[in-house]
DNA sequence: TAGTGGTCTAGACCACCAA
DNA sequence: TGGTGGTCTAGACCACTAC
């Protein structure tokens, strides 16, 4: 139990050492979620090492969501996410989605607002030069935590005032006979930056799932390109494979 | 140009100014693939910062690929990395993929044994206790480039001896008649650990794709269960989404 | 051998939180 | 107000690379 903040020697960078027994500390159950870890300074002192060390061996758990840290309160040991699974097969929005799982679902509007469409945007909803484009930025949110950042960019001929737009905005293209049947989406991991980090409560640097989608009309139009960033911790996409001709 | 490694001033944290500068230089071309960089002594120097906050700043554009260092040698701008995009319909294994893009593959193989089945593979498997498995690790190679991380687990029934599987698991089991056409597969973010890092030659912390496979025979009984790891920064899954019944 | 990145230290000041 | 994490410094030694 106490083992993990006693002077370290051993194989390799110090750092890693320590780095290493907190994780297996908190593995094993020696330290729970909501634990609180002592201050850094007296980890330094309990361990002989330098406040720099400790940082360091902290910062890389931070990042894996291991650890959390709060200024002036301290440093505790992260509760356990609870991880959605994510049918990748069928085409729904994120409300939609939550809903059918029974959870609470909000957006939360960081700018909505229309402007010229920039070349990739072009590219991705085919539009032509100089036309202009609405772009709804929100959160997403679901059982207290935030789920995911999404940047919507549509026609302004199919929506002329995204700041009118309420909540689902797939229940605005539905009344308006604009629902997309078919999509086709682009998934990658990346490293969030101290913004995304920022409006996710995550860690700068944390590993998040970016998905780039292009949704199209029955008549082969596209209607909406869409970019998310998921946080990589709270979601698992599931798909479906199937043998090919080869 | 060189009104990147000048005195820092501005808002909020130095290392945060410095990274930003490093950052817009590269995105901007004035900083291009294969440059390197000053030694961090002489940027410290030249900015009037600490090297240990000159460290900070480069610290996280390593993670994020943008840069790379090598010891005893200096810190270079990174090379972009030719991205592949994998379709996620076909049920394919790596190396007929990307024989299917014109690409070589080769597989270098860090363990191949038995064992008896851990809880997690009894359940993905669906095997007995006390059943032996067979578990392969490989690193998956293309364009002398290591892409991704494989764990491949079967029943010891269908793959005695794991040591003399040829290169392609796939090929192995098609001659034996066992070659699946049906797989679900789970797709998350997360964090390299330091070893993973090391393999794929990447900077810890760098963000990977995780991805479970359990493929399944045409009986519907499971015969592979795969965990991989892919790099982030080569890698996007596409796939293709329709409307469902809601 | 000279220069580079990798690790580590002791100490300082700040912003923030809780009592 | 006292303790916490967040930032920053000046200096040291090591392992490695390139010459």
């Amino acid at each position: 139990m106490d083992d993990v903040f006693t002077p370290v020697a051993g194989a390799g960078p110090l750092y890693a050492v320590l780095q290493g027994r907190i994780e297996a500390a908190i593995r094993e159950g020696r330290l729970k979620p909501g634990d609180s870890l002592p201050a850094e300074r007296e980890i330094a002192a309990r361990t002989g090492l330098s406040r720099v060390t400790v940082r360091r061996a902290i910062a890389d758990l931070v990042r894996q969501g291991l650890l959390v840290q709060r200024r002036g309160s301290g440093t505790y040991v992260a509760r356990p996410v609870e991880r959605f699974e994510m049918g990748l097969s069928q085409l729904t929005s994120f409300s939609a989605d939550m809903a059918r799982r029974g959870r609470d679902s909000c957006s939360q509007i960081l700018s909505a607002a229309t402007g010229p469409a920039a070349p990739e945007e072009m590219m991705a909803l085919g539009l032509g030069a100089a036309e202009q484009v609405a772009r709804i930025e929100r959160v997403r949110w679901s059982g207290g935590m935030p789920m995911a950042l999404e940047r919507s960019v549509l026609s302004a001929e199919v929506l002329p005032d995204p700041s009118a737009m309420g909540g689902s905005l797939y229940a605005y293209l539905r009344a308006r006979d604009l629902l997309p049947v078919r999509a086709v989406q682009r998934m990658s991991a990346v490293n969030l930056t101290a913004a995304e980090a920022d409006l996710l409560q995550m860690a700068p640097g944390a590993a998040g799932l970016k998905i780039e989608r292009v949704a199209y009309l029955p008549g082969g139009n596209a209607v909406e390109f869409t970019r998310s960033l998921f946080r990589g911790d709270a979601y698992d996409f599931a798909v479906e494979l199937k043998a090919g001709d080869a």
